[in-house]
DNA sequence: AATCTAATTCGATGGTTGTCAAAATAGTAT
DNA sequence: ATACTATTTTGACAACCATCGAATTAGATT
C-alpha cells in the first residue's frame, strides 16, 4: 500500500469528482444502487468505460461493489464523501496543504538571483520585497541575544556587500536589527 | 456572460481545485496575500504560470486581485470557498446533479434493443432486469383506471409479441398490472 | 516623457486521461 | 461440465491542459 500524505488525499478527492461522467455517478448512486450495465446506458457510454470510473471511485473509498445474483450493484458511500466534504470546511486542512511548502523559498531565491558565487551581494535590492528578503537572510549571522559594537557589525555586513552603512540603516529601519547607546542587536522572534 | 447549470459551475469547482499547484496556492492564500512573484518561487514555477491559475481560480470566484504599490497581492475569498463546500453537504445538490439525466435510458436501449423496425418484440428477454424494463414499456399501453377483459388485454398485448400468455403473466408477477375476477387493470404509480 | 518591473497573454509542447474496441476474466444458469 | 453474460483489463487514440519561453501590456518610479 503506497502511503499517502493527507495533501495528496485531498488532491486525489477532488481529481476523482472532477469529471462530468463521474459527478454524474455519483449523482445517480445518490439515489440508490446501480449496475455498470445500467449506469452505461443512462449515460450513455460503454460498459468498460463506466467500469473504469467506478474503479477510480471505489479507490477513493466513495463507491462500493455488491454482488447480487448476475450482476454487481454499486452503491455510494455517502459516510466517506460527507466526511471529505466536511474536511474542506475545517481551514486546517487547507493549511496542511501550505504546509509542506517551504515558505522560504522566495528569499532563498532572491538571495541567489542577487549573489555572487562566493556569497557576496552584486547589489543591494532597490525594491522593497526583494531587499526585506535579503535582509532577512543576513540577519542571522548575528545571535539572538548578543549585542555588538557598531565596528563588530561593520565587519559582519562588509561579508555581503561594501556599503555597510546602507545595510546597518535598513537593519534597523526593517525592525530587524535594534540599536541603543551605540550597541546593535537582533530583534527577537 | 455565459449561463452556467447548478452542476456545471459545482463540476468547474472540482475542476479548479484538481490540480496540485492550484491547491497549493490556495493553501498558501489561506494564510496571507502573496503576489505572483512570490507565489512563482515558492512552487518553483514560472511566473506566467502561476498567472494562469490565479486567472482560473479567479474566473471560479475564489481568489481576488488587489492592486498594492508596484505589485497586485492576490487573496483567498474564504467566502465562495466555504459555500462551495458548503453545497457539497446537502444531498440535495447531487440529486439535482443527477435530475439532468434520463432516468429512462436504460429501459429505453433495452427496448431498442429488442424491439424489431416494426415496434414488434424479437424475443422476450430472459433477463430479469431486461424483461422489467421491457415490461415498464408494455404496461404504458394500459390507461391508469381503466378494467380491461381478458381478451382485450390479448389484443394490447399481441402488438408487442404473440406470447401473450407470457406477457400478461409477467405483467401481473411483476405487480405492474393487477387482476381480480376476470378484470385486468393498470397498478397506480 | 522615459524607463524599469510585475503581470498577463500567446503559441507551442509534453504528459495526462477519458473513451472506445477487443480480449480476458469471473460468476451464474442450464 | 458447458454456455452464457456482466464485468474487468488491456492497448490505442484523441482531447485537454499544465507548463514554459517569448512577446506584450499595465503601472509606477525617476
Amino acid at each position: 500500500m503506497t502511503a499517502k500524505s493527507n495533501s495528496e488525499e485531498l488532491l486525489e478527492f477532488f481529481k476523482v469528482l472532477a469529471d462530468a461522467s463521474r459527478l454524474k455517478i455519483v449523482g445517480l448512486l445518490s439515489q440508490k444502487g446501480f449496475t455498470v450495465e445500467q449506469l452505461a446506458a443512462m449515460l450513455e457510454l460503454r460498459p468498460s468505460t463506466v467500469s473504469h470510473h467506478l474503479s477510480r471511485l471505489a479507490r477513493a473509498g466513495l463507491v462500493s461493489a455488491r454482488a447480487e445474483g448476475y450482476y454487481s450493484v454499486y452503491e455510494l458511500e455517502t459516510d466517506a464523501l460527507e466526511a471529505m466534504a466536511r474536511r474542506l470546511l475545517s481551514r486546517e486542512e487547507l493549511l496542511a496543504v501550505a504546509g509542506e511548502i517551504d515558505l522560504d523559498a522566495f528569499d532563498r531565491k532572491v538571495v541567489a538571483d542577487f549573489s555572487l558565487p562566493d556569497g557576496r551581494l552584486k547589489i543591494i535590492p532597490a525594491q522593497r520585497k526583494k531587499l526585506l528578503a535579503i535582509l532577512r537572510h543576513i540577519v542571522t549571522d548575528f545571535r539572538l541575544g548578543s549585542r555588538y559594537g557598531e565596528k563588530r557589525v561593520n565587519e559582519l555586513l562588509s561579508r555581503h556587500h561594501d556599503d555597510t552603512a546602507t545595510l546597518r540603516r535598513e537593519l534597523v529601519g526593517a525592525g530587524l536589527l535594534q540599536r541603543e547607546a551605540g550597541k546593535y542587536w537582533r530583534t527577537e522572534t
